[in-house]
DNA sequence: GGCATGCCTTGATCCATATCAAGATCGCCG
DNA sequence: CGGCGATCTTGATATGGATCAAGGCATGCC
């Protein structure tokens, strides 16, 4: 029997979308969520399918990526912790969702999910920003992609990491020391950079050599200066 | 003085968002609408500028670009003639819109637009559905700038247009010759696929000599076989 | 007409990153 | 404990596209 969990205890419920809701709201979408496990490597949902799919990811982190004909990948967007995962308003979604770690999310069935969109503004609004934040992070990522070097993707990907981060941790004071996993393989780092396996590890071994990160183990990472990671990135805006 | 057009003569009154409106709602945007020539290089709005700024593309082309520092560019963005210019909800606008060629806009002021979003559900609605196309289209983008080759950029490039163009033109035939003008220089079409000048001036002679498509003038392309022009684009879906 | 300017093409060379190849390290399971 | 597969690192070499350089072709202005 899956598990359908009281939302006054999810980890998540001010910062993902149910932030938008008041209580009696949120009641009807607790009424309909549902809580699934899903580990790593394993498919969340594919372009291939044809119904929709919504859900809020609870824990880990989901890549969703396009494919070529001939195998060449590309990963086009990742989705953390409090973020939410779904195409509303569409029969064809064209990314392929697949687990890049353990990851447990909340899963809303479309219909009902659609519903409630139609019923509560504040959720299709909320929805929307969240849509528009994604548009920006994604052509942020255009720039990345097409204009910066293998050594400022990698710098740029870990400065990433070591913001988000340090949300979650203590305050945000700038600058400060910030630990943090790799939540992707060098395959995955490869496939979201537009590089190869072997120039993500060259250049991590070529950051490391320069003191601006260290390297715990292969996934553990230290930032001792994370305005100088920000100054290999290309910082655009040297904000945080 | 500027124009205060009717809606009812405006010729992307259907696809545009306005579309989206009843005629009594149709007459709120009209009243607060306000059209605009921009000549081709100039400034639409810059992502210095801390005010929104809205409009409907009418005829022309705008792009939305990012620079780094350093002075590397990257199109992130091209705005065609029924879309939608502007990000609701958000005070920094992080791009640099630009005319790419001479540019016809119907402009909305922030406040009046805003509040008609506030209270038409409808409107707010077709504006989402736009950003969650053109977040679509960015992630397209990601995997062309991240793994196609400099032909399969250009290639892709150029299908797109013929695409848009075929919608334009007559009944949706497949396969079927199309011929339209290159909206963009050399260097923004560089500056759109991550490429620099001299690629794209090169794989366009390449593909002209083998004959996929043909150059009336350095800016009008005829496509012979637009499947065959897809074919070389590395073909996702081969869809239209 | 002549010249300057912006845009585009073509050629020669270079270099960043891909590709190919070989270990090294780590975790897992028998 | 040993071995095996997956993941990661490192080295040698190749190459696609960048860079550097020159010239062509329009267009507009004097």
């Amino acid at each position: 029997m899956p598990q359908t969990p009281h939302c006054s205890s999810c980890p998540v419920r001010v910062t993902a979308i149910c932030g938008a809701l008041k209580d009696d709201e949120l009641k009807a979408l607790s009424m309909i969520s549902r809580q699934r496990r899903i580990p790593a490597g394993q498919v969340v949902f594919s372009d291939q399918d044809s119904s929709r799919f919504f859900a809020n990811v609870l824990s880990g982190t989901v890549k969703l990526t396009k494919t070529m004909p001939d195998g060449r990948q590309q990963i086009v967007g990742l989705v953390f912790s409090p973020d939410f995962l779904g195409r509303a308003f569409s029969f064809n979604n064209p990314y392929f969702a697949e687990a890049a770690s353990d990851v447990e999310l909340c899963c809303f069935p479309h219909d009902a999910f659609e519903s409630l969109l139609k019923d509560y503004p504040s959720l299709q609004h909320r929805l929307f920003e969240n849509t528009l934040d994604e548009l920006d992070a994604a052509r942020e990522w255009m720039l990345l992609l097409g204009r910066k070097t293998a050594e400022e993707k990698i710098a740029s990907f870990l400065y990433l990491l070591a913001r988000r981060h340090h949300v979650d941790g203590c305050a945000n004071q700038q600058s400060v020391a910030a630990s943090f996993e790799l939540p992707l393989t060098r395959a995955d780092m490869a496939d979201y950079l537009g590089l190869t396996i072997e120039t993500v590890s060259r250049q991590l071994t070529k950051l490391k050599t320069r003191g601006i990160v260290r390297m715990v183990s292969s996934r553990q990472m230290e930032v001792p200066d994370s305005a100088a990671l920000a100054r290999v990135a290309g910082a655009e805006g040297i904000s945080n």
